[in-house]
DNA sequence: CTAGTATAGTTTGATATCAAACTAATATGG
DNA sequence: CCATATTAGTTTGATATCAAACTATACTAG
């Protein structure tokens, strides 16, 4: 029982008004845990191909006609180059991207999604769409949209 | 220019249309670029005290009138246990944090806030305050509450 | 009471994240 | 042309994140 144990008690604590308005309006915190609980719904369901949320969004975002840059990409997904530079090597040491050098400046680096990177998306995609789905479906009716809203109107520049 | 390497096309892609449709839709990529651009942002402002916004969030947690166990805390902020275990350590290495074992469970262990930990955090709190409030005035107004209530409508539980 | 089960944390090995310091290549000024 | 400044990525060292396997403690049937 809590009160059998008043030596445990802290006696000095910030007041607990304040930390009842952090934890209630801290957008840094409510989006961290969400972000970790969607981490884990996607997590789970990507992992029959040995793929992590972020694995698959970045080969998404490499799926273009022309293989972006680094320097481009970091900034679309809200990441440090460095954290980009670290992001590619599991996937490209597993063939599914390739990294080359710009041919017009030697400084700067694309990633290419490789056939057999296209290949596991393909499947992959279509296991994303059942997990979007389900995640969806255990939301009340509205709920996913006023998320992707609100999430937009977070986004600098518009 | 684009049209003069033709060469560095890849031929073989997902549609465009798909990986539009992941970019526009995906929660879990929208939750994930929030949650690194709110992270950098605390992560700035709380740098002064050696804390990162995780480790913020934590001693706020952390700081209530019964030392909360790892098994506790760990779902509040949606995290696993092994997680928690971890991002506990730098801080009791600080001195900022205490951990107890249960005296009814000697399975379970107490996360205690220390006086040190409380002095730091009553400054923390005031550049936090002051953090949030930079963060919400680059917003249009009701960004930031429709944010909230949208996090709040994925919850689990309600 | 004891065997089996369940619970609480920890460890391990992998990816993810960043800032700061670094290397290499490009651009610019004189 | 050369010296300087800028830009593109990488490395480093720290924290963050998880699942899976593990340890230790507690519970529960028989």
């Amino acid at each position: 029982m809590v009160s059998s144990t008043p030596e445990l008690l802290t006696p000095d604590l910030l007041p607990l008004e304040t930390v009842h308005h952090v934890r209630d309006t801290c957008l840094c915190l409510a989006t961290q845990r969400a972000a970790r609980r969607l981490a884990r719904h996607f997590d789970n369901a990507l992992r029959r191909f040995d793929l992590t949320n972020n694995q698959f969004s970045l080969l998404v975002s490499i799926n273009r006609p022309v293989p972006p840059a680094i320097g481009q990409l970091a900034p679309f997904l809200a990441m440090s180059a460095s954290t980009l530079t670290a992001a590619v090597k599991p996937l490209a040491r597993r063939g599914l991207v390739m990294i080359e050098p710009d041919a017009e400046d030697r400084r700067s680096k694309r990633l290419r999604i490789t056939p057999v990177g296209v290949a596991l998306m393909r499947e992959a995609v279509l296991v994303w769409r059942s997990a979007h789905a389900d995640y969806e479906r255990g939301l009340a009716d509205g709920a996913a949209d006023a998320l992707r809203a609100a999430l937009a109107g977070v986004e600098p520049e518009g």
